[in-house]
DNA sequence: ACTGATATTGCATACGAATGCAAAAATGCT
DNA sequence: AGCATTTTTGCATTCGTATGCAATATCAGT
């Protein structure tokens, strides 16, 4: 009943005893940097070895204040994105030897819950990745010392890092490949209205659409939610004055999008229509659907996000940081093809008007 | 500089001075059913609140031996069926007053980081969800005395809890439903081969053909990954003998292999072949695929697996249990349909031979 | 008001590891 | 060998909270 069974309550002083050594030893042989003999360090592991013993963190983290535990808060797994994000996070911050601790789940207005659970645990730092994330939220984990990273969005008050791409620019890019493209009636699918990242993008397209005189783009709300965006497209798609294009503002609900007019309104794409996403997700590049669309740089975006986090961890100093990448238009199939400035990257085919 | 600033190192003894009482009057309030007049929990929730305290649940760990974290160990977020796994069990965990530590990733052979990382957190439970895992990591855990769960395998020595659904009998009613549409030749593309899931829905599906007579099953591996499947179908599909029917080892891989069979092989679905997958997740559903799959209950996976956990961790008793659940053959686009057998349930059509 | 029972409170200690400090050991140098 | 210097070691204390125990306060009943 006893063999094998290390029924990991091992202390450090238990090992010390054993390996005939102060518990300071032990612990030492388990502190990369610390003062110890190799001698001394062989035994400990021997007797560390014998009874199984790993240090533990939860003791650890109280005494260095440092729990080595990041936060991350993401409230919407279905769109494929943040799962590659997750996965991603998880990669680095593991690498980093931090922890990921995940929270899920939209908590509009309640979000104390969430935000006393985040210092309960004294998280070292916190990943907010979820866009229907109040930002109140965010400044009270700011005010509480804690690093901070908006991913993927930003609030006006720049008192809080973020990660983001140039959503304004690929709003603009987009729309400037839809003009190019010859489209006539343009339509936009929108996220939640508030979120940043929505309303940049929206503005790009509405930018270049305005300049080229066309004032009108007929929109409808999605809320990033696939059931709705199928609403939102029936309701475009039954007008008289049906768009030629819509820009749909995630790939997620662009693939909603897209099956709702083909199998619902029996329209081909592009050539009774032309859909324009945006991320670059998975789905976007399957055969089905080949949305164009533009991508963002998650590799590099998570990338980003660990490194601001791990700055301010390791300074102290939180100072907000804004960190902007950008992404390419990536074309495939959902959308009709302008005559120029589609160039071919590394076996992708890119838009870049002008730089042909 | 310090109007508002809280800067969390807010102590339980800081309170209790703040408060006028004793730390220990602090810690009662702040534990459910401890014995604390109203009078003194009054004074304290003022001061805990004026300081901006929460209790250290690191500090808290520490001394009740638990630290309220469940590790979730998930390796393969791609297939939307695990986000949604996730996302679910977030929620159930919250409700419990629990946290969700996440590990992410590969980790073939070398599972000892993970463990030992799950070790220094002295997690409460653990729930293995990841098909790739060596089993050997699941023992291990079991024998350092925490709760584990597989989710969605099992292993040969059931000493450790799972939770999983009737796989073999999914595979059968697969096998069946293909016979009763007419299909001659049967191809199967699998998942990882030595997972349990796997293993078990081939068998099934082998049962219902060689009772039949269809001793042979053309079978290419897929790995339960997109890419591995993509090819596993093109070679089945470039055969002279190329099959009618695939039964693909769940509906992640499904969607690449219609997608291959349609757009490189020119293949309409079901006219020329049939596809059917596992699991029902979100794509399956969509209509470009409307997947032929078996369902799995997701939400009442989750449920078995929390409830498992939770139960142990009170009880202390950590008996191996094994929840199997069940779920339907859900009838959509992607195969053709037998004559008879299906039946429509709360708007979904299902197959239930005999049943009629 | 007095007694006995019950409800609250504070004291002191424990949890497991990290670390400043001083003592002890090892090392280098002449 | 003798001394100075560096490295290693152990002691004692600390982190923030929970809890057994004894002391104190509260209350009900007569």
């Amino acid at each position: 009943m006893d063999s094998g069974v290390k029924k990991s309550g091992v202390t450090s002083s238990q090992v010390a005893r054993r390996a005939g050594v102060s518990q300071s030893a032990v612990s030492r042989t388990f502190t990369p940097g610390a003062s110890i003999s190799p001698k001394t360090r062989e035994k400990v592991m021997a007797a560390a070895q014998e009874l199984g013993y790993r240090p533990n963190a939860i003791a650890r983290s109280l005494i260095t204040n440092r729990s080595r535990i990041i936060a991350v808060v993401m409230a919407y797994l279905e769109n494929l994105f943040y799962p590659d994000v997750l996965e991603e996070l998880g990669r680095l911050l593991v690498k980093e030897n931090y922890r990921l601790l995940l929270f899920t789940g939209h908590m509009d207005r309640d979000s104390d819950p969430v935000f006393d659970q985040l210092m309960q645990y004294r998280v070292d730092g916190i990943i907010l990745a979820s866009t229907t994330l109040s930002s109140q939220l965010s400044e009270e984990c700011a005010t509480a010392g804690i690093p901070v990273v908006l991913f993927n969005r930003t609030t006006e008050r720049d008192a809080v890092s973020s990660v983001t791409t140039r959503n304004r620019e690929g709003g603009r890019r987009i729309g400037e490949f839809l003009l190019a493209g010859g489209h006539r009636r343009f339509g936009y699918i929108s996220g939640v209205e508030s979120s940043s990242t929505n309303r940049d993008r929206f503005a790009g397209y509405q930018d270049a659409l305005t300049e080229a005189g066309h004032a009108e783009i007929l929109l409808e709300v999605g809320n990033y939610d696939r059931a709705e965006a199928e609403a939102a497209a029936r309701k475009l798609l039954s007008r008289d004055d049906r768009p030629d294009a819509i820009f749909v503002a995630n790939d997620h609900m662009a693939v909603a999008v897209m099956d709702v007019a083909r199998y619902e309104f029996g329209l081909s794409i592009p050539d009774d229509l032309s859909i324009v996403g945006y991320d670059d997700v998975g789905p976007a590049r399957w055969s089905s659907y080949g949305i164009t669309t533009v991508s963002q740089p998650l590799t590099r975006m998570v990338e980003a996000t660990v490194n601001i986090l791990m700055g301010q961890i390791s300074s102290g100093e939180i100072e907000a940081e804004h960190r902007i990448l950008s992404g390419d238009l990536i074309v495939r199939s959902s959308a009709r093809l302008p005559k120029t400035g589609i160039v071919e990257i590394d076996g992708r085919r890119i838009y870049k008007p002008g730089k042909v």
